[in-house]
DNA sequence: CGACTTTTGCTGGACACTCGACAGAAGTGG
DNA sequence: CCACTTCTGTCGAGTGTCCAGCAAAAGTCG
């Protein structure tokens, strides 16, 4: 028995009734009954009323995303942030805070630990009710194992085991994937569903990006895919980065690049972050820092985009929301330097999640786990490979 | 009843007795027995011999490549290539000539029914027992349809319906794709089957990259992912590509753009295709031109390695028969300018399949069609869906 | 309030798959 | 040449899955 093929129908969110669902899977509608039973029984699928066209109204059924919760947690640089969301990806209670990556993973995977006990409770969810954990961190991670391998500003992580770690408090699976690729699913489940070819840019401190081609997340050989950071821009040859080489694009178009290029221009700027209060405050200066730093990023973007055609790019992190400049910059150069076969039907586009994607996306992780059919079969109690009859 | 599961463990070649199967998926011999007899039926087994230990000796069962036959075709803008390979991919019997793309697809695809009819003769072979036909096409293809879609240099096959075309002479499963995303897998198949990150880049008239990323083709969302050669360099911001833009890859890298260097520097070069033998003639000029195609190469697949990850890179088409120059050219400024990380476990070298990649790629992707576990199943007269009892 | 309609839950039967056992086949070793 | 070992092919039985049909349930409509 799989119920897994009647859930996957019906895990759009639409309710529906027996008698389509059988005409859907081809199957009598008693065996539907049986399947959805065993999924009722879980609470992954509830019913859902029925309205009457004339005899009995047809009981609908429905996807319960409120059958069990998933946390998401987002773990970057200098910030944690962890959120508990539903099985839909919709996000129940969050919460952020500063947090240095560089504590090591025990105080940070502490912290973790810590607020999302405080977060079911402040739900009224039980511990058990918890399905899966997804986790982002701001380094190379090998998805397989849940390690970070030779992250450049996480010491103490390297190689250690953080499913390990998290599941002797939660007794739960745990999924561990880079920040930026984390942020790419956010961006996917939260409002580009059906987007097969997605790339999410993260422009901040540093700058990558995570990329989701042919539906699947792209991870690389090592988990470093989509190091935009340190591509080789021709405008920064004479700039060092902090890798040692010379024109990485992060040396130029990232956030403290960009306020060092205003303080240079002469306007002061007290911290880097405050760029983005000086473009939204109307500063000229500002303003055409952040549209050059857009076109830098566009000379990459623009590779990227015949490389790797994908339909959508988000931009997001910390520049992102400094408003339309750095788009502007970025468009600019695309859609003139890549061919017109890749750039007809691409969109470039702003995060629409925000500082919400890290943790969306942790959740979709940890959703996609969950609801991957050999997990529904498994919850439902079936055996899960080519069962023969028990004894 | 699946006998795809024994089949994908036979499907290494490595001959095992029943018990050995039994032992793996946790069957009973009985039941292992009965798929056996399904896939012998079809040939796709065969007995192998088998050494007695004292007792009688056990039947070695074992994939049977032989059983029946793919084809693969390669077509380049002036060139065409078709083998007929088994189902392990080892090429049986091939055939090139020089035919212009252009000519249209009547034609050419009527070249190609022509020769692989004969090729299947040669080897007696029956039409019946061809299993598929792959094709790579030298330019964009939606691989889902089989069409080419806005193809710069294939006038005439603007979503031509290529499979629909060629299954009214053989009534097989007809699988297109772009000729470089061929060439990749045909590299892969040949010699680096475990490798799942492989990015094979063509340098001919044009530049191209065929990447395989996560053990999958990347096709992106228009089908035109891995497009090289317009990825703007600076060294060549002053040269106009025939793609209308300036600072081209191509337009710098190329055979064509190579020639015109050697050509500027004062040495004849009769025809493009002719720098291949010069190098080879150690012409110094032409030597120090290849190189710095290879460093311009370098720049961009820099790029790539940083935003791709893949753990192998492989260089074939023209140029890359000139020798070591272009490789070396190419490791000096990928080896430089790309993350460490990333290039700590990456190898470059130069394409093994050569020419005959392509083929070997067409017949690969047959062969994954036909070997597929679906497909296995139906072959062996299971019925594919949910299948509940017949009537 | 009763007839009609539409859907549901239940039950018995059919089917296919898998298992375990057994008898026979095909070798080895003394 | 015979005893022993090891593997194969076949058969009956058990099990789970699925289907079809029927009576009951829960509405609407006149």
């Amino acid at each position: 028995m799989r119920p897994s093929d009647v859930f996957d129908i019906l895990r759009d969110g639409q309710p529906r009734t027996r008698a389509q669902l059988a005409e859907i899977t081809g199957l009598a509608r008693s065996t539907i009954t049986a399947r959805l039973d065993a999924l009722m029984r879980v609470g992954l699928v509830v019913p859902f009323g029925g309205v009457s066209t004339g005899g009995r109204p047809p009981s609908l059924l429905a996807f319960n995303p409120g059958a069990r919760v998933v946390a998401g947690v987002d773990l970057g640089a200098s910030h944690a942030r962890a959120a508990i969301a539903d099985l839909d990806g919709r996000i129940l209670v969050e919460r952020g805070t500063q947090l240095d990556i560089a504590l090591g993973p025990e105080r940070v995977l502490g912290w973790v630990e810590e607020v999302v006990r405080e977060l079911l409770a402040e739900q009224g969810r039980d511990v058990s009710e918890l399905a899966a954990i997804g986790i982002g961190l701001p380094g190379p991670v090998e998805h397989s194992t849940g390690r970070a391998i030779n992250p450049p500003i996480m010491p103490g992580w390297d190689r250690y085991d953080v499913p390990g770690h998290v599941q002797q408090a939660f007794a739960v699976p745990v999924l561990v994937d880079n920040d930026v690729n984390i942020m790419a699913l956010g961006e996917q489940h939260s409002q580009l569903r059906d987007v097969a070819d997605l790339v999410f840019i993260k422009v901040g401190t540093g700058i990558g990006a995570g990329i989701i081609s042919g539906g699947a997340l792209q991870r690389g050989a090592q988990g470093t895919a989509g190091d935009l950071g340190h591509v080789f821009v021709a405008r920064g040859a004479d700039v060092t980065c902090r890798c040692g080489n010379r024109g990485c694009l992060e040396a130029i178009a990232a956030v403290p690049a960009v306020a060092a290029a205003i303080r240079a221009a002469g306007v002061d700027v007290p911290a880097d972050q405050d760029v983005v209060a000086l473009v939204r405050g109307g500063d000229r200066v500002a303003m055409t820092a952040v549209r050059q730093a857009g076109r830098d990023l566009g000379e990459v973007l623009a590779a990227l985009v015949n490389l790797v055609n994908p339909s959508v790019i988000v931009i997001g992190g910390a520049l992102a929301a400094a408003g339309e400049g750095l788009l502007a910059g970025i468009r600019e150069v695309v859609y003139q330097r890549s061919l017109p076969l890749a750039t007809e039907h691409l969109h470039i586009t702003t995060s629409r999640a925000g500082e919400r994607a890290g943790v969306l996306g942790a959740a979709a992780l940890a959703i996609g786990h969950v609801l991957a059919p050999e997990s529904i079969d498994r919850a439902c109690g079936v055996p899960p490979p080519t069962a023969g009859a028990l004894i």
